[in-house]
Formats: structure tokens, C-alpha cells, sequence
DNA sequence: TTCGTGATACCC
DNA sequence: GGTATCACGAAC
């Protein structure tokens, strides 16, 4: 399946979502079938599919019972952006400025829901220390715990997803 | 602003 | 069994 670059992307937006306590997780409350993975050990991709087109990326951060992960809700696209246009034929800045956009720029499906991402498939990397400043908001198309600021991006990084952008 | 779209959870 | 809900996006 390697033809060409592989596809790489800069964090520039997440959410938090801590399990049991928070009304805006789906961890909220009790284990089921489908918040089980953000209930095991941390490191591993938690995908969900919502609203019927969309997937959510997830990294399960919490120890093995607490239930608790990051969505990932943009990026800036670093390499193979080619293979990304080919998936979203859209201009540059659209690629990955969304949670649902970043999935479908990476072809992130179901099918690594409990991938470990560290594993070789899939996996975040550190990166260089860079100069920038992370502010937080209001997570975004929750009804339940809105008034957590458990937002955060990168001030002024324009791949940050299209809403209002105020701390 | 509204509507598409389907998996899941929860209630019969 | 049925149905309400849902970390969104694109098209009006």
C-alpha cells in the first residue's frame, strides 16, 4: 500500500473528553461496547462514526480504567498532500481543518478503531519546538458539558477548524 | 439554516 | 422490534 509519500500532519487542534465526568464524552456514565476503547490503556485510536458520513479520530489518553481521550479536530497537512486532495478534492487550507476532514484526508476509517498509535499503521511523532501559543474555548457541537474549556489550538495557525476562533 | 446518513443505545 | 441521538460538513 506505499505508493508515493506517506501522509503526515502537524496537531494544530484537539478537544478532551474525560471519561466518566464529563457529560460531553460518550464515556460518560457506564462502559458499553462502543466507549470500551477509551476505557483500556492509553495509546490507541479511538474512530467513531457519527451523523452518518462522518469519523471522528480519537487517542485514548487515561490509564486502563479511566476513561478519558483526545479528539484530534485539525491539522496542518506536512506531507503527502497530493494523496489528500485525491480523497477531498478540495483547496489546501479545506484538507484537515475539521475532525471529519482530517479522517477523510486519511482515509481513517472504523477499521483502526483500537489501533495502537504507536504501531507502524498509524502513529504520532513528537515534534520540533516551535514557537506558538495554545489558547482554549468552548469544545464545539456538544450540548452536554459546553461550558468546559477543553478546546485547544494554535492562536492564529490558519488550519484550525472554521469556527469562532476566540479564547 | 437545513439536511444527509448510519451506528449505537436504550426503550419497549 | 422501533426510535432518538450524535465529538459534522456541504449545500442551499
Amino acid at each position: 500500500m506505499e505508493n508515493g509519500e506517506m501522509l503526515a500532519g502537524r496537531i494544530v487542534e484537539t478537544e478532551a473528553y474525560k471519561g466518566k465526568e464529563d457529560p460531553g464524552s460518550h464515556a460518560y456514565g457506564k462502559k458499553t461496547k462502543r466507549n470500551q476503547i477509551m476505557f483500556g490503556p492509553p495509546g490507541f485510536a479511538y474512530v467513531y462514526f457519527c451523523y452518518g458520513v462522518h469519523y471522528m479520530f480519537n487517542i485514548v489518553t487515561l490509564p486502563e480504567g479511566e476513561a478519558g481521550a483526545v479528539l484530534i479536530r485539525a491539522l496542518e497537512p506536512v506531507s503527502g498532500i497530493n494523496r489528500m486532495m485525491k480523497h477531498r478534492k478540495t483547496k489546501l487550507v479545506q484538507l484537515t481543518n475539521g475532525p471529519a476532514k482530517l479522517t477523510q484526508a486519511f482515509s481513517i476509517g472504523s477499521d483502526i478503531n483500537g489501533t495502537d498509535v504507536t504501531g507502524k499503521e498509524i502513529y504520532i511523532a513528537a515534534g520540533k519546538e516551535e514557537k506558538f501559543t495554545i489558547v482554549s474555548s468552548p469544545r464545539i457541537g456538544i450540548k452536554q458539558g459546553a461550558d468546559l474549556k477543553w478546546r485547544f489550538f494554535i492562536k492564529g495557525n490558519s488550519f484550525v477548524s472554521k469556527t469562532k476562533n476566540k479564547s
